[in-house]
DNA sequence: TTGTAGGCGTTATCAA
DNA sequence: TTGATAACGCCTACAA
C-alpha cells in the first residue's frame, strides 16, 4: 500500500520537491500562484505528510507540551485549557501529552524535546523527583506546576508554580481548631504517597499540635495502597470503616474534595448530620463543594491565575530569555454550610 | 548542541551500528554478551533513540491508539484503563491521544496511523460524521465508542459500540411518567449539539408523547450556545433561570447527571425539596449521583462492559482478521432518592 | 554473530 | 523563484 509522499505531489504537479514543501510549510519565496496550485493538489489527493519525515529533518519548532500525571483529574482540565489559550496568543503550538502513573515524567520529556523540537515543557502533576544529574539534560525552558518545589530541583531553566499545601492544609485545621473542635479525624492517602496528600496530612498534624491537640492515630484514616485514589468511593467507604470502630469525632479533615464527598455520604446515612453533629472540610476547591448539600468547606486553589503565571513563566523564559522564576500562591480557605460552628 | 546518535553509541562500544540496534530492539541473533554491555553503554551514556528517525523506517509495530475527544470527560477515565489493560494484555502498545473539540479526529488518525504505524484505533466522544469517501482512507480497524451507530459508517472495519442514548433516555422518562408526572422539564444541550444530548433530548420528546403529553416550550431549557458544556454550573444557572420564570413542574430531567447536580442544588437553594416537591433524574450514571443528597436517579451505562467489549472487537479484527461488529448496550434505570413517587 | 551500505520522506543548502 | 541533492537518525537486507 505505497503511501503517497511530497515526490508524488511533485511530479503532479509538475515541479520539484523543494517547491512543494516550500508550499506546504509558508516559505516566503515561493510564487503565491504556483502555491495555490500545489495546495490544490494536495487537498484534491489528499496526501499527508509524513510527520516522522519532518520532524527527523527540522531544526526547530515553535511549540511547547504540557506532560498531565493524572489527565482526567478535574482540577487540570481547567488549567489546560488556560496555558493553551496562551500558547495559541503568542503563535506557539501546545502538545497535550497525557502520562501513566508508572511512567518518567522527565523521560517522556527528553524525548519529545528530541522527536519534536520543544521550546518548552509544562509538568502537571506527579511528584517530580528527579536527579540533578539527570535534570540538566533538559535543555528547554520547563516550569513544573502543582507538583513541587523550585527549591527542590536546583537547576537552572527550572520553575515552579505551586501551592503551598502544607500551609494552605494547616490553615483549613487550624480554622477547625478555633471552631473549637479538638476531636478532628483525617482521610488522607497511604504513606506511599509522597506527593500533596502527604504535605496536606502533614500540615494537619502541624495543626494540631498548634493547638496543644496531640494527633490520636486513632483518628487517622489512611487510603489503603495508590490503588484507591481520591475517589468519592474512597472516601465513602474509608468513612464508614471509621464509623463502625465507633470512633468519635467532631470534625473531619479530607486531604481532597472527592474524599469529603464521600465522607459526607457516610455521615449522612449514619444518621449524623454534617455540620451539625460533625464538621467535614476538604481540600481542592472542586466544584463540586460548592453545589453539594450541604457545602462543603474547602480550601480553594486559584486555579486561572495558576494556570496563567504558569504560561506567563514559561514564555518569558522562551521568549526574553528571563530566568527561571517560581511564585508559590495562596489558597482560599472557603467556609460553607459543611463546617457550622460546633456548639 | 549536537546530540547523540546511534553512531556515537556505536564508536563508543566499537561495535557497528547494527549491532547497537539489535541490542536495542531486542533482536534474537545477537551475543548476549555484546547485548549487555552495549545496554550497559546507553544507559551510562543517557542516549535517547530518535523516536522520528525510528517511525520512519519501521513498517510495521504492534501498538493501537485511543483518540479521545473530550478527556477530561470522568466517563471516559474508566473506559479508557480498561483498554489499555486490554492491550496490554495483547502485548500491544497503546497512545492516549487527545483531540481538540475543533480538530478533527479523522484527520488525526489518518496521521498517526502513518506516523506510528498503528494497528488499530478507537474513538471516544466527539460525534464522528465523516464522510465514507474520507472514511475509506483509514486501512486500519476501528470502533467508534459512545459515539455514532455503525450504521452511520457504511464502511469496512468500521466497528461501533454504543448505548442507544435515544431509547435509554426514554426508558428514563416514561418512568417518570409513570410516576405520575405530566409537567417534566428538561435541561438539555443547545441546538448547535448533534451529539448525545439531541438523542437524549429526542427521547424525552417522544417518552411525552407516547405518554399523550404534548411537550411545552416553556419547560424546555437549553443550554448556551457549545460554551457552557455539561457541567455543574451550567445546570444550577439553567435552573436558577427556569425557577426565576416561575415555572412549575414537577419533575426535571437533565440529559447529564453533571446537570442535574446542579439543578438539585438551585432546587434545595430555593426551598423545593428534590425527590418530595419535585423530581429531578440525570443521565450517565457517574459517580457522584450515588453520593449526592439526595442520591439522583440516572441511567447507568455499563461502562466496563463498554470498554471491555470495544477492545474486545477491536483485537479480533487486528488479530483474528474478523469482521467489523457493533453492539448497543443496555443502560441500567437506578431508582435513587431524587425521585420518589409524586403524591 | 557482526558490520556495511542504502533508503525511509522530509527540509535545507546551494546553485541555477 | 525554482530544482537537485545532501543530510536528519534509524532499521534492515546483505555480505562477511
Amino acid at each position: 500500500m505505497g503511501t503517497m509522499t511530497i515526490r508524488d505531489i511533485a511530479k503532479k504537479c509538475k515541479v520539484g520537491v523543494s517547491t512543494v514543501s516550500r508550499a506546504m510549510n509558508n516559505h516566503p519565496d515561493i510564487n503565491p500562484e504556483t502555491k495555490e496550485m500545489i495546495l490544490k493538489v494536495i487537498e484534491e489527493s489528499g496526501y499527508i505528510p509524513n510527520k516522522s519525515a519532518r520532524n527527523l529533518k527540522i531544526t526547530e519548532s515553535d511549540t511547547v507540551a504540557i506532560l498531565v500525571k493524572g489527565i482526567g483529574n478535574p482540577f487540570f482540565s481547567g488549567m489546560i485549557d488556560v496555558i493553551q489559550k496562551k500558547a495559541q496568543q503568542h503563535s506557539y503550538a501546545c502538545i497535550l501529552q497525557p502520562v501513566e502513573p508508572f511512567e518518567n515524567e522527565l523521560d517522556k520529556a527528553l524525548e519529545m524535546v528530541q522527536e519534536k523540537k520543544l521550546k518548552g515543557i509544562v509538568f502537571l502533576g506527579g511528584n517530580f523527583r528527579h536527579h540533578r544529574e539527570k535534570l540538566q539534560k533538559l535543555h528547554v525552558p520547563f516550569v513544573v506546576s502543582t507538583a513541587g518545589r523550585a527549591e527542590d530541583f536546583g537547576v537552572p531553566m527550572a520553575a515552579a508554580v505551586s501551592v503551598d499545601d502544607f500551609a494552605e492544609s494547616h490553615k483549613l485545621v487550624d480554622y477547625l481548631c478555633r471552631q473549637g473542635h479538638r476531636r478532628i479525624a483525617t482521610l488522607t492517602s497511604a504513606d506511599t504517597d509522597l506527593s500533596v496528600g502527604k504535605l496536606r496530612f502533614e500540615g494537619y498534624l502541624k495543626a494540631l499540635r498548634d493547638h496543644g491537640i496531640q494527633p490520636d492515630e486513632n483518628l487517622i484514616f489512611k487510603l489503603r495502597g495508590d490503588s484507591d485514589h481520591f475517589s468519592i468511593t474512597s472516601g465513602y467507604e474509608l468513612t464508614k470503616r471509621a464509623l463502625a470502630q465507633h470512633r468519635d469525632f467532631t470534625a473531619l479533615f479530607a486531604v481532597a474534595d472527592t474524599l469529603a464527598v464521600g465522607a459526607c455520604r457516610a455521615l449522612y446515612e449514619a444518621g449524623i448530620r454534617v455540620g451539625r453533629d460533625c464538621a467535614v472540610a476538604g481540600y481542592d476547591g472542586l466544584e463540586i463543594g460548592q453545589y453539594y448539600s450541604p457545602s462543603i468547606t474547602t480550601i480553594r486553589q486559584p486555579v486561572e491565575e495558576i494556570a496563567k503565571e504558569t504560561a506567563d513563566i514559561l514564555f518569558d523564559m522562551i521568549l526574553d530569555g528571563k530566568e527561571p522564576e517560581s511564585r508559590t500562591f495562596q489558597g482560599e480557605l472557603v467556609v460553607r454550610e459543611s463546617t457550622e460552628p460546633a456548639e
